[in-house]
DNA sequence: AGCACGCCGACT
DNA sequence: GTCGGCGTGCTC
């Protein structure tokens, strides 16, 4: 039998092989490869346009006995592959825990199970005389245990004496699918229309269909998933919970935990490659009832997936920014009409992209209005910076709203998405600034490290005393990241904590929560973070949130830039006042009448959506038209725009695909090497791909393409 | 990606 | 005279 297996190798092509002994697609075989051997997936069975059959390699061992990559995965994996023009060997690298593409044997094995033998059974308390640990044993194992529950209280040499003597056997004990049970926890009653959505969840289940469920925070999604999902888990099915990188906290998990009795699993980058292969293969075997995880979750062998649910599906996390850059979301749709189930897409500022598909009736529209416990919105004040005295990055009015909250015993919560004390040195004499040498950026100044960081590339060395231009020893910081302002901030209200939440503050383990739990326990102070403060955590007594700059992103040539403000304006609204009392929100800006600004707090996200939908349908771009980008990197800038002419030259031949480029991509220079980059758009998105496909196949044929290197982003989140 | 082959410069 | 640099080709 000829069958053809996809190989770990970043080409887009299959290998054919011969094949004695029984295998069925998606079973993992080791076969010869040039000089290697490589542990490859079976793709399809006698294909018919095989390679010739007498250049044929026999497989060398068959790994599986049953498919570790089921159909409904290989058919989304096919489809990935397919859509984002990657290599499928790179794609399936995704799909695999890595124990498992190393040749791990597979069986589900939970671990053993010790019962009592026929003889175990007719020991009497008596014969145990003075050996109590023995007569303990024999006590417990009247049940059947499993060795680590034995484990606990007994050694492992007194387990082997039972068996020595034939009291007990041990048996596998294998995963199977987990025993339904009622909700441990009453359900929370519902309002109107978190009921309507409920229900259009649960009347969905069993055929593929997409809800978009839109609800502010603290609008009640959770309390719609748990409740979309409990009809499931009563019947046995499984259902997976995508969130974004950062969502997913403890009280996350324990929200779901409480309310099933059923086995809760998590899957995200911070485990082990043991752990995530037992929480593999507990999906595999219908062991977990529910998994909540981050995007590369999507991958996960549900034996009886019934219900998708992504939240904060505007969360551009989703997409991964290297290698097989897939969308979790938009593969998560794909995922769900494979298995014929519904999915729930849930986000307070929904992706102009969802909403988009709402308007064109792809998308059921499922809006939660209001905030469940009947708090207050938060009300919007925008501080004019104009001619304003500054101090600190502050206005006058700023710093006294802040005081006045304090007053109030709140709390008070500032943004400033820029860590370090400075964005760089200038030189006082000569106005040269402290730049990377490798990047197109200049170099942050770190107070507390007394060192000049670059935050694109890493690198990192000490502070010169001199200027690099004149030699001066006038150097001074410029402009303000959030080391600077912590300390400033305790200047001006030295009788308050400060509390700093930023990539450098948490770096070591533990300490982010730690922070946290010391902020949850409500005394008035001000906290003051970067991005990593906007989502996910909540803040009871915050009642007053700044952003220091809104500007940076106002003016932005990233086109979803006005987007993803206005998503960080309406979470951040949702942080505050979520207590009793309404929250504040302070924006700085130099700008108070821009149109944006303006329509998100007068008429909220929804009306913003609204306005960007139709802009972006008159500016020709996403998600109105289809978006590809080819970037390429090299030390020398010539091979760079050689390289991306040549993609240009080959696009005369599609005159429906229109080119942006060759141009520099943003950060021109990054880590020592040119980035350049060349846009494609089209209104028809097959014939973006079939463009796509015709360019990729010349691509690998110029020898021009292995002294660069280059990538293919469709959907490209930013342009970067 | 890896691995081999092959052709040119600087070393024991 | 070799060792090893990386350009090029190939992997069923």
């Amino acid at each position: 039998m000829v069958i053809r297996v996809a190989l770990p190798i970043p080409l887009r092509v299959h290998f054919d092989y011969l094949c004695d002994s029984e295998v069925q697609p998606g079973c993992r075989v080791l076969v010869p490869f040039g000089k290697r051997e490589l542990i490859g997936i079976v793709w399809q069975l006698n294909p018919s346009d095989s390679y010739d059959a007498t250049q044929l390699k026999a497989v060398t061992q068959v790994l599986d006995q049953t498919p570790v990559l089921a159909a409904p995965i290989r058919q989304l994996l096919s489809f990935a592959a397919d859509y984002y023009h990657h290599p499928l060997g790179d794609v399936l690298t995704s799909a695999l825990p890595a124990l498992l593409r190393d040749g791990k044997n597979a069986d589900p094995v939970k671990g053993h199970s010790y019962q009592l033998t026929e003889a175990g059974q007719h020991l009497t308390a008596e014969q145990f005389k003075a050996a109590k640990k023995r007569l303990a044993l024999w006590q417990q194992l009247q049940q059947p245990q499993t060795e680590s529950q034995l484990l606990e209280h007994f050694q492992r040499k007194e387990l082997q004496y039972f068996i020595d003597q034939g009291w007990a056997l041990v048996t596998p004990l294998l995963y199977g699918p987990y025993q339904t049970a009622a909700e441990q926890q009453k359900s929370l009653p519902l309002n109107p229309a978190q009921a309507l959505a409920v229900t259009a969840v649960q009347q969905a289940l069993g055929s593929f269909s997409c809800f978009l469920l839109e609800g502010v925070t603290g609008s009640g999604k959770t309390e719609v998933y748990l409740q979309a999902i409990s009809p499931v888990v009563k019947a046995g099915g499984q259902v997976l919970v995508l969130v974004p990188e950062i969502g997913l906290t403890p009280q996350t998990l324990a929200r779901f935990e409480q309310r099933f009795a059923v086995p809760v699993g998590v899957w995200h980058s911070n485990m082990t490659d043991l752990e995530r292969f037992t929480v593999w293969q507990r999906c595999q075997t219908g062991d977990l009832a529910i998994v909540i995880g981050t995007r590369s979750a999507l991958f996960l062998p549900f034996l009886k997936l019934d219900l998708l649910i992504i939240d904060e599906e505007h969360d551009s996390s989703f997409k991964q920014q290297d290698g097989f850059r897939y969308h979790a979301r938009d593969l998560a749709i794909k995922r769900a009409s494979i298995q014929c189930c519904p999915i729930l897409l849930g986000s307070a500022t929904p992706s102009l992209e969802s909403l988009a598909n709402v308007q064109q009736g792809r998308f059921a529209h499922l809006e939660l209005p209001d905030r469940a416990a009947g708090q207050l919105m938060p009300s919007v004040e925008l501080v004019d910076l104009k001619q304003q005295q500054m101090l600190h990055g502050m206005a006058g009015l700023t710093r006294q709203r802040i005081e006045q909250h304090l007053k109030l015993g709140q709390q008070v919560l500032l943004f400033l998405n820029r860590r370090g004390f400075a964005p760089a040195l200038i030189c006082h004499e000569c106005g040269w600034m402290t730049e990377c040498h490798r990047c197109s950026a200049f170099t942050t100044f770190h107070k507390q490290s007394r060192q000049l960081v670059c935050h694109h590339c890493g690198a990192t060395k000490g502070v010169p005393h001199q200027c690099g231009g004149c030699g001066s020893t006038q150097l001074a910081p410029v402009g303000q990241g959030t080391e600077q302002l912590e300390e400033q901030l305790q200047q001006l209200f030295p009788a308050h904590r400060v509390t700093r939440l930023d990539r450098d503050s948490t770096r070591r383990k533990g300490s982010l929560q730690q922070a946290l739990d010391q902020i949850l326990q409500g005394e008035p102070q001000l906290i003051l973070g970067t991005q990593m403060l906007a989502k996910g955590h909540h803040f009871p007594n915050v009642g007053l949130v700044v952003i220091i700059d809104v500007d940076s992103a106002l003016y932005s040539n990233d086109f979803r830039a006005p987007e993803q403000l206005a998503q960080l304006l309406t979470q951040v609204s949702g942080r505050a006042g979520r207590g009793s009392q309404p929250g504040k929100v302070l924006l700085q800006t130099h700008y108070p009448g821009h149109a944006l600004l303006q329509d998100v707090i007068q008429n909220g996200y929804a009306s913003f959506a609204r306005s960007a939908l139709k802009e972006r349908q008159q500016t020709f771009l996403p998600p109105f038209m289809f978006l590809a980008l080819f970037r390429v990197e090299a030390h020398q800038l010539e091979l760079c725009k050689e390289w991306l002419q040549q993609v240009a030259d080959h696009y005369k031949n599609w005159q429906q695909v229109q080119l942006l480029g060759p141009l520099a991509c943003p950060m021109e220079r990054k880590a020592g090497k040119y980035r350049w980059q060349i846009q494609l758009f089209a209104k028809d998105r097959k014939q973006l791909h079939q463009s796509l496909d015709s360019v990729l196949t010349e691509i690998s044929r110029w020898s021009l393409s292995r002294k660069v290197k280059w990538q293919l982003d469709v959907d490209p989140q930013d342009l970067n």
